[in-house]
DNA sequence: GCGGTAACTTACCACCGGTAACCTGTAGGG
DNA sequence: CCCTACAGGTTACCGGTGGTAAGTTACCGC
C-alpha cells in the first residue's frame, strides 16, 4: 500500500480528518496527534502542511465559507425578486447546515476561528446588503448594512435553534425570519390590539 | 496586611482579576498563574474555590448573565407598550455591553461558556418572547420563540458590529433593529418599487 | 496561650503544542 | 537498471500549562 503522498493529497487527507475530529470531540479536546493518527501519519506532518493547530482549523473553517457562499448566492440567484430573493437565499442557508450537520458551527471555540467565522459573516453580511440595497435603492448604506446584519445575527440563531430541535423546519425558520424581516411585528401587534 | 481571607471574600477577588485578565488577553492566553498573580496567591486557591479553569470562566459568565437579565427586564418595565418595550428592551441591551467594553462576549472561545452564553441567549429569548406574547396573543408559541430568536441575534450581530465601529450609536442599532422587527422591509420595498 | 481547622504554599505530574535532527521511499537523469 | 537528490515522513525531545497531593501557617474560639 501507498505509505507517501503528494502535498495536495495529504493537505486533502489532513483537512478531511481535521473536520471529522474537531466536529466530534470539538476544538479544545482534540489534540494534533489524533488527527494525525486519523490520517495515519505522525505529528510534524501536520505542522509541515498547515503551521499550527489553529492554522488547520483555520483551513477548515476557509473551506466551509467558500462552500457557503456558493450555496446561498446560486440560490438567491433563482429568485423571481427581492423578497423571494430574501428567502430563497435564508432557506438555501439553512439547508446547508441541513447537509453537514453540526460540524460547520462547532469552529467558534478558537480565538483565531473566531476571526475567520467573522470573516464568514461579513461575506455573507455584503452579500445581503447588495441584495436589499437593489431592493431599495433609497436607503443609505450604513442602514442596509445595520439590516444586513440583523438578517445574519438572525439565521446563525434561527440555525442553532434547529440543531437542538430538529422539528423546526427549514422553511418555519425561514418563515419566522421573513416575518419580522419583510412584514414586521408592528401589523400583527396591531391586529391584536385594535381594529386597523 | 491581611493575607488570609474567607470563601466569599476570596472568590470576589478572584471573580475581579479573572474577568480583568480574560478580558485583555483572551481565555486561551491566559494562565491560571497569571490569575492567581493577579489576586495575589497561588494556582491551588483558584481551584478550591472554582475547580478548573472553565469553572472560573462559566462563573465569570454567570454572573454577567444576571446583570444583563436586571438591566434589560428594568428597562422593559418602563415602556409604555410592545412597540416600546422592545425598543427600550434593545436599547438596555447595548447600553450594558458599552458599560463593560469588551468584557462581555471575549467569553465566547471555551466550550464550556459556549454552554454558558446559549443559557444566556435562552433566558433573554424566553424573556423576549413572553413580551412579543403580550403583544399578540394570537401567534402561536413556536412562532413567538422563533421571533424572539431573530432578535436575540440579530441584536447580538448589532453589538458585534458597534465594538468593532463605535460610531455606531446604540440608538442607531436600536432604529435598524426596529426597520426590519416592527415596520418589515416590504414597505420599504414597494415603496421604491411600485405605488402602494 | 493553645489547639484545630480553614486558608494557603510547595513541589510535582501528565499532557500537549511545537520543533530540530535524522531517516527513507520514489521520481527522473545517465 | 541503478543511483542519487529531495520531498515526504519519523524519532525524540522541549517548555509551558492545567491540575493535584501533601505539607505548612495564620486566625478564631475557648
Amino acid at each position: 500500500m501507498r505509505t507517501r503522498f503528494t502535498r495536495a493529497e495529504r493537505e486533502a487527507q489532513i483537512l478531511d480528518a481535521a473536520v471529522a475530529v474537531f466536529t466530534e470531540r470539538g476544538y479544545a479536546n482534540t489534540s494534533m496527534d489524533a488527527v494525525a493518527e486519523r490520517v495515519g501519519v505522525t505529528k510534524p506532518v501536520l505542522y509541515t502542511h498547515f503551521g499550527s493547530k489553529e492554522g488547520l482549523l483555520l483551513a477548515c473553517v476557509t473551506q466551509a465559507r467558500a462552500q457557503l457562499l456558493e450555496a446561498t448566492s446560486q440560490a438567491a440567484m433563482e429568485a423571481s425578486g427581492p423578497e423571494d430573493m430574501l428567502r430563497r437565499g435564508t432557506l438555501a442557508f439553512f439547508r446547508f447546515l441541513d447537509d453537514r450537520r453540526g460540524s460547520a458551527l462547532v469552529y467558534a471555540e478558537s480565538s483565531v476561528t473566531a476571526e475567520a467565522i467573522e470573516d464568514i459573516r461579513a461575506q455573507q453580511t455584503d452579500f445581503i446588503a447588495s441584495l436589499l440595497g437593489a431592493a431599495d435603492p433609497t436607503a443609505d448604506p450604513q442602514r442596509l448594512q445595520g439590516w444586513a446584519r440583523v438578517i445574519v445575527g438572525a439565521c446563525e440563531r434561527l440555525a442553532h435553534w434547529r440543531k437542538q430541535d430538529p422539528s423546526v423546519t427549514a422553511e418555519q425558520a425561514t418563515e419566522y425570519l421573513m416575518d419580522l424581516a419583510w412584514q414586521g411585528l408592528g401589523a400583527r401587534a396591531g391586529d391584536s390590539g385594535r381594529a386597523r
